[in-house]
DNA sequence: TTTTTTTTGCAATTAGTTTGCAAATATTAA
DNA sequence: TTAATATTTGCAAACTAATTGCAAAAAAAA
């Protein structure tokens, strides 16, 4: 899960916050390279050890994710537990993950209807499955503020 | 949200906790009832609040929430912020909610295939929406063991 | 460079949830 | 029904993920 981090990854980091607005910092370009270099998705306290002897205060960590969330550089995903955790959001490849409800592995899951989907997951060995899908959106309350 | 439990409600909740194998206390009694009166989902705290004079200890709801989710009683939900929410589990009436972004109110979403869905939310005056969709399942390794 | 603004680290705090344990309640056996 | 056994509850304390205030450090602007 943990890899050290090529220069290239992080001149896109770099790039990638530029792009968004917000200083660069060390902290950033490293939090935003991990994100990059390995799928996640992952809670800010695995973030946080993913960055080695490149580790800042776990509390910039969470301010971080919030601040790419906000600017569409990462996903929250929620995944069955308590814990919110962290990807990277990339346009080009919308996916979703299987959980598994014992070992809570994660794995992922490129395709996107449900039936179909389930018999996937069902071909890869698991059983009971069930989803959560839930949308978010502003309504049309709030829109016409 | 909130109204008084009818009796007939009363019974049914006992009938469900039996079936289940649970005993058949008032707090188990309260709680069921008031989610099957209500539709939901509810945080814990809102269930809590939603027993009114037959309130227990804040502590048991939690416990009891469990208990039912294990049971297949309640299914549990996350809706994007880090607050888990039940709600009682109809097997007739599968769906999904439409939550808004910014006052976070939750409407009803009957039908399950994304793009479609998609546009109905659309339609009903829902902008910028995006959807979590996990799968939970037990995975080949688990079901070996 | 110097000034201004933003961010970081640290420590303390908050909020949701869980847990240990004695007392109360429900179930089972007699 | 009553007595014995097992389970559940309420309360308080503990735990954990996440947030916040603030002075020091770093980044951006002048």
């Amino acid at each position: 899960m943990k890899t050290a981090v090529s220069k290239k990854l992080i001149e896109k980091a770099e790039k990638l916050i530029k792009e968004n607005n917000l200083s660069v910092t060390e902290p950033r370009k490293n939090i935003l390279s991990f994100l990059l270099k390995n799928h996640g998705p992952f809670s800010v306290e695995e973030i946080h050890g993913g960055l080695g002897n490149k580790a800042c205060d776990l509390a910039t960590v969470y301010r971080c994710v919030v601040q790419f969330e906000n600017s569409n550089l990462v996903e929250r995903r929620y995944l069955g537990d308590e814990i919110l955790r962290y990807e990277y959001k990339d346009k080009d490849h919308h996916h979703h993950h299987i959980i598994c409800r014992i070992c809570r592995s994660v794995a992922e899951m490129k395709y996107c209807f449900i039936s179909e989907i389930e018999q996937m997951i069902r071909d890869k060995g698991y059983s009971d499955i069930t989803h959560s899908l839930e949308f978010f959106g502003v309504c049309a309350k709030c829109n016409a503020k």
